[in-house]
DNA sequence: CCCTTATTCTTTGTATGCAAACGGATTTTG
DNA sequence: CAAAATCCGTTTGCATACAAAGAATAAGGG
């Protein structure tokens, strides 16, 4: 479907007429992401998405090195560096140096952290759900699953 | 289903063995992105996805002011002026007063940003693809689908 | 043990993204 | 028409993102 290929005449049309951005797999990403943001944002003022993210893994997995919280939270190390440097800045995590291996900061969560990671992850489950809104619960299973699928090729690549 | 509110003892539990960062919709539209981001990057190295998609929509509307620009490619009036800048200063773009209205900048693809968009677009389209490769023919409908409805919401709330 | 390689963290530079505020221009309204 | 409300473009500030490079440390092989 994507150059029918019946003549090959038109040298650019085969594929020319077919590219509208609005159909795209990328930009209807970035919409749907950004509309989540927005959701977010007016839910949670006080933390990002990121922020929100690394309290939410530490939480769940407990102290991390900074570069392996960054690879369960998806963000590489210059990203993570500064989301740490935030949060710790207001006291929501503290940092110390790993003494078997001295490259190693391992991060944890402070009970300031911890009490406001708790206390606002009802409203992260809201924003979830809102975001999903305009699905029934069948397609928002699909969505999850399609989305888990195309994201996860990640490593191979 | 939040909160199933059988037992109140469990003052806590209710919600929280519930909220896994990886299954939440933000995180995986993020994940999906990323990579889409980083097939993006490999296929096309000296364009961003923002830049090309203003080329894009330049190509496919002709003119547009600014604004109109960034409408059409979801970014607000601070996004899209560095991306006009940085395309412009590549000799991709011009910009001229609005005779009629002299708030707006016309912004309009110079023969250089034409014939660029057209030399790149086949590989765009196959960007799309790959993004997609993991998915079948109906899947991937099913997806933009998705997608589309989750995204749209946004001019409305 | 020394050298090479890999890993962790940091820093720098570039490019989004969005909120907020501002000046200039236009439209709406009384 | 004049004031008020909007709109457009710009700037600033903050927060991701990621590539690339550098310093410190660790691990593995010879």
């Amino acid at each position: 479907m994507i150059g029918r290929g019946l003549a090959m005449e038109e040298d650019m049309r085969v594929t020319d007429g077919a590219y509208r951005l609005d159909d795209q797999i990328g930009f209807l990403l970035r919409k749907a992401n950004q509309r989540h943001l927005a959701i977010f944002a007016a839910g949670i003022a006080d933390l990002t998405p990121m922020q929100f993210a690394a309290l939410a893994k530490l939480h769940e997995c407990g102290p991390l090195s900074q570069i392996d919280l960054g690879r369960q939270t998806a963000m590489d190390a210059a990203t993570i560096k500064g989301v740490i440097d935030r949060l710790r800045e207001r006291g929501l995590v503290e940092s110390r140096a790993d003494a078997r291996d001295r490259r190693r900061l391992i991060v944890s969560l402070t009970d300031e952290g911890k009490s406001v990671f708790e206390d606002r992850v009802v409203r992260a489950a809201a924003i979830s759900r809102e975001t999903l809104a305009p699905l029934d619960e069948e397609e928002r299973r699909v969505l999850l699953d399609l989305l888990v699928r195309i994201a996860e090729s990640s490593g191979i690549q």
